[in-house]
DNA sequence: CTGAAAGCGCTTACAG
DNA sequence: CTGAAAGCGCTTACAG
């Protein structure tokens, strides 16, 4: 491997004037320029990371810090990142954090042992002294789909997304309207609230009542959603739409309603959330999270906060989007296809 | 930040020493190791990287090379590679690679730029050249999912396990069997040849006739399932059980075959592949691939390589599993529970 | 505009 | 067993 000095003889000038050149320093003579960038291109000279890193105080390196669950879409959160790194040359470094016992112990290295210029935290809250110390040793940290008050970050909008969803169902001329969810994850605490309030919202702007038995939580599985047509369906007067917490349990809902003898959207409407891939096929109404921009848009704000740090802490808050399939239509309106019916 | 200077001059001795103590270098006094253990607890220090790396001329950084599809497992697949990476304390760089432009780029970078300690390929034979350069520059490389002559790698055996599927259909009974897969993909050129290849063995060994018309390729969704569906049952004889290439593909399947008010497996039997996370819920009998096995033994593989590289390159194989569950039964067996029932 | 030199924070023969 | 010193490959004031 050849080094900035075999770059330096064969272009027959010192090694800063390398340096310089290839680290675009403007006041070097077009004439020299040139005669190093052929000797980089004649040697195949590519610089030493970790010599530039030691020289430089900065490894151009991020580190992103993700749960490792399979069911939110973090691949297309990584391709958001991706996207917003496409500019910059920072090399990505993925940590990531599965149990509670390798999580404690990754976020106790964090600020210590590693070396990147920046941190992004997916869907994850760092313990308030990681926080601190971060804070100390002023290291640029972004928070992606999570809040705290001193750091940056940028995050979807739930509450707004389900009052949009139950917005919708209000405009189809539903009034008896219920919510499934699921319970607060460990690692989401406070998605579900977010979403009930958005859906209460909703349905007191339009001045509707939310009755408590139409408020339901169950397990996050197609299974869960079979279990809560089965307690709607027990009440004297059954919710004629239902918007549902993720679309893994939506499904569950469309196949315990078929089983029933009740047809989707006629006898019940339904709204999923998250818009998984399954969603597109089966054709459920359903709210698509903009997981792909909260990367980009978190990797945008990292290399800000790089550049110059943010005081009061930038707060940006995506919206999610109603993507309306064939689950979803006025009560008893037996014009719409279905669901997963071919095109 | 302390150096490792300030930690000798803390516990006095030269910095020799201490950096002897942090690496286990054996020869060292108990006492002696004893105050440097001290002295780095008590100034929190904590070497750094770059210097490491510049000093060792190593950079204790793995690079996995992984195409940006959602589809595949690849989360669970990260997962597997953390598993194997656990003991040790390397570093991964994950680099996604998305188009075929930005593929070709991220390939010529390779053995270039990049400083990693080696590196893992993901579902991506890298083009013969930057094996070759690779090879020159004596980098390590391992190849998961997929093979080539020159470089060490673990991958499923695709054609074992799709007969291992065909063989439980036929012990069942089933005489009649059809291959539903999809046409090849261009990050897995070779896997539904593979499949097919595993399915006409496994007929053959039973003496039994492989119809052309039983052999459909469709496209990867629900949507293609569901046209296979009523292409075989436009036959004189359709098939009475069918191995499908994708889980995807199974679940159009199965819904087209209810459809036309049949149930399975009683009227059709279904095997799946791939096992998502679907299949648990809707009962799908399918085959397991051990995606994580791959990163796991993927990473110890890459370990050794670097350790001690293999002459000629180590070749694993790793079989799938057949998931039974609720779609496979004889031929006319009503006693089966069906698909997506309540446990 | 450019060269020579110090310095980034480690590791590792080399002596002792 | 341990210290002093050279060296890893860059960057960056400092002169000129």
């Amino acid at each position: 491997m050849p080094t900035i000095r075999d770059v330096a003889r064969e272009a027959g000038v010192g090694v800063g004037t390398v340096s310089r050149v290839l680290s675009g320093h403007p006041r070097v003579a077009p004439a020299t320029r040139a005669r190093v960038e052929a000797a980089v291109a004649r040697l195949g000279y590519r610089p030493s990371s970790a010599a530039r890193a030691l020289a430089r105080g900065q490894s151009h390196t991020l580190e992103v810090v993700v749960p490792l669950i399979t069911r939110h879409g973090y691949v297309e959160l990584l391709r958001g990142i991706e996207d917003g790194l496409a500019e910059s040359d920072y090399a990505l470094v993925i940590r990531t954090i599965e149990r509670p016992a390798a999580r404690e112990r990754a976020f106790t290295d964090l600020g210590h042992t590693s070396r990147a210029d920046g941190i992004i935290f997916v869907s994850l809250t760092p313990p308030e002294e990681v926080v601190q110390r971060l804070r100390q040793a002023r290291m640029p940290v972004v928070l992606v789909d999570r809040e705290h008050p001193d750091l940056p970050g940028v995050a979807v909008d739930h509450e707004a997304a389900a009052a949009l969803a139950t917005r919708h169902l209000i405009e189809l001329g539903h009034r008896r309207i219920a919510l499934v969810d699921h319970p607060a994850e460990g690692l989401t605490p406070g998605v579900p609230e977010d979403r009930r309030r958005g859906f209460q919202a909703a349905m007191a702007e339009a001045g509707l009542a939310v009755r408590p038995e139409n408020l339901l939580v169950m397990d996050l599985s197609p299974e869960g959603g079979m279990a809560a047509v089965e307690t709607m369906l027990a009440l004297p007067e059954p919710p004629t739409a239902v918007l549902v917490g993720s679309d893994t349990q939506a499904v569950g809902v469309l196949e315990a309603t078929r089983r029933r003898g009740l047809r989707v959207p006629r006898d019940l409407a339904v709204v999923g959330y998250g818009d998984i891939e399954m969603s597109h096929h089966i054709g459920l109404t359903t709210v698509r999270v903009p997981v792909r921009d909260l990367g980009r848009q978190g990797v945008a704000m990292l290399l800000s906060e790089i550049t110059a740090p943010s005081s009061p802490p930038t707060r940006t808050w995506l919206s999610a989007e109603l993507i309306v399939r064939r689950t979803t239509a006025a009560p008893g309106d037996g014009s719409r296809g279905g669901w997963l019916t071919l095109p």
